[in-house]
DNA sequence: ATTTATCATAAGAAAATCCTATCAAAGCAA
DNA sequence: TTGCTTTGATAGGATTTTCTTATGATAAAT
């Protein structure tokens, strides 16, 4: 492992620039003893003569002709890591890893994407669908940057903030529409389609209606909300689904969406990430962004 | 100008390798805080954070990702400049800018140059072959690296070393073959031909006849031996040529070839270079090898 | 709850770097 | 020649950087 410092290569460089021990001392702001040293320090580490110090003028030999193209080269990728550090703080560049859970991203995502798109062009978006659970596990695991799932998630390594909060709708078929509105606990007695086991999405609607969460009680257990709409289209029962995932799924299905009544059931969506992340800052900056983009509901 | 240091980048790099602050710093034999505060500091330089430090792990930033590619190609380079000054100082290697006068070069040069490339496959010869001032001029101002020139060159500033000392053959036309042998003083009377102004043999043949060199005596001054020969085999006069010339210079001319006897006119050729050139050390070793393709007459 | 692993921080020691002053050599001028 | 000037090398001491040991803090493991 040889030792020169990049320090000596910037003294030597300015030393091959100027051809002159005082200038190339003045031009490195130090004194010319100070780059006498280092540059015989140089030689010395190299095992190598680098200028042949002729009476009124200092030459470079061959290998120092050489060498000083070497330096250049070696202090300009020093100074492209710097312009790379510069780049990647001011503005978010590089590789955005973001999770989101099944009954919101096919209703968010194309907002964000599209927002992020515009406020961060060079940034590169990576999105990975899936239950909060392997979302939470993933974020610790450095497979993601961030996550976007319904609040409270409750670990003390990831910092939380909501984004918005989104109500549950009733969805009947076509043919209930004019059916009373079920109330919680009668919406227990009725066939309620959900959801499979780990979306978090099944536990917010068996709470809703006071159900423990738990087996599946029937074998009708949909894995997406598209699926669940298909289900209650075809008169197999009713099921509740997020207010944003309403204009999507029904749009070729006849089914009767209503709004519940005191209580309107509702969930908190939140942004989270590592508490330890370097993009902990800007994280929140992006979560405007989301905020921002989920409001402008179409 | 940024102001990062080859040891950071050792340092960050074995983290990187590592992912371990424990074990990065025993791989640098150095402290374990020794390598978290360069680590720090060199944070603190980019302005940018290269790990994230979660408890019981160390992983890279995206931004550490790119740099830690960065600082293995900056630090590769540097190693290269390493391997390249150890290739520079072992083997002679890279160019060899040699100067030869015009009397001497086209007779010792052939062999000179094939015994240098088989002792140094690598070194790139190049040859100026002009008159001595000229060669002591391009000589100190570094354009060239040695000279062989007849000694003494007396410059203070220049080392010298003999190579090998030559004897001055007379060359008289063909029908002169059988007159006796003149003598230094006779041969004054003769027509004796010579090379231009500012060849040293010029100047050598003319002291050996006790004549004072100076402008030209006669409009016959020739540029080379060749022609020098030319004229001799035509009957214009006589001269002196070194008898390394001999066997080239007159397998095409019907000339008398003579050895004086007592004094016998000789040169001493030798090697000359910088005092201060950085190839001091292996130019003798060149001379050594010059000296003994030289005495391999053919 | 204690122990362990791991990185950060602190304080003093060691090493490096730098500066001022001075020297030495060589070119230049009188 | 004899100073005088320029230029790089050297020396000694001050300053800054870097390192080590000792200790602290935090979270995981037991």
């Amino acid at each position: 492992m040889i030792n020169i410092t990049l320090k000596q290569l910037r003294y030597f460089e300015a030393l091959a620039r100027h051809g002159h021990f005082g200038k190339a001392a003045e031009a490195c702001a130090i004194s010319q003893p100070a780059l006498s040293m280092q540059i015989k320090e140089m030689e010395e580490t190299l095992g190598a003569s680098l200028i042949e110090r002729g009476p009124r003028q200092v030459r470079l030999t061959h290998f120092g002709e050489v060498a000083v193209e070497r330096a250049r080269d070696i202090l300009r990728a020093a100074e492209e890591l710097g312009d790379l550090a510069r780049a990647s703080r001011d503005r978010l560049v590089g590789r955005l890893r973001i999770g989101v859970i099944p009954t919101i991203a096919p209703y968010l995502l194309p907002r964000v994407i599209s927002a992020l798109t515009v406020h961060h062009p060079e940034l590169e978006i990576h999105v990975r669908e899936t239950v909060t659970p392997k979302l939470i596990q993933e974020l610790g695991e450095g497979k993601l940057d961030t996550a976007i799932v319904a609040l409270p998630v409750s670990e003390a390594s990831l910092a939380e903030t909501p984004l918005f909060s989104e109500t549950f709708m009733l969805v009947r078929s076509a043919s209930e529409a004019s059916a009373p509105l079920p109330s919680a606990d009668t919406l227990r007695e009725m066939r309620l389609l959900l959801l499979e086991e780990g979306h978090c999405f099944r536990d917010q609607a068996l709470s809703f209606c006071n159900l423990p969460s738990g087996p599946p009680r029937e074998m009708l257990d949909a894995s997406s909300l598209s699926t669940l709409v298909q289900m209650v289209s075809a008169g197999m029962g009713v099921t509740l689904i997020p207010e944003m995932a309403v204009p999507v799924e029904t749009r070729s299905a006849s089914v009767s969406i209503s709004r519940f009544e005191n209580p309107e059931p509702t969930r908190t969506v939140g942004m989270v990430w590592r508490k330890s992340s370097p993009l902990a800052g800007q994280l929140n900056e992006i979560a405007d962004i989301v905020r921002s983009s989920a409001e402008s509901r179409p």
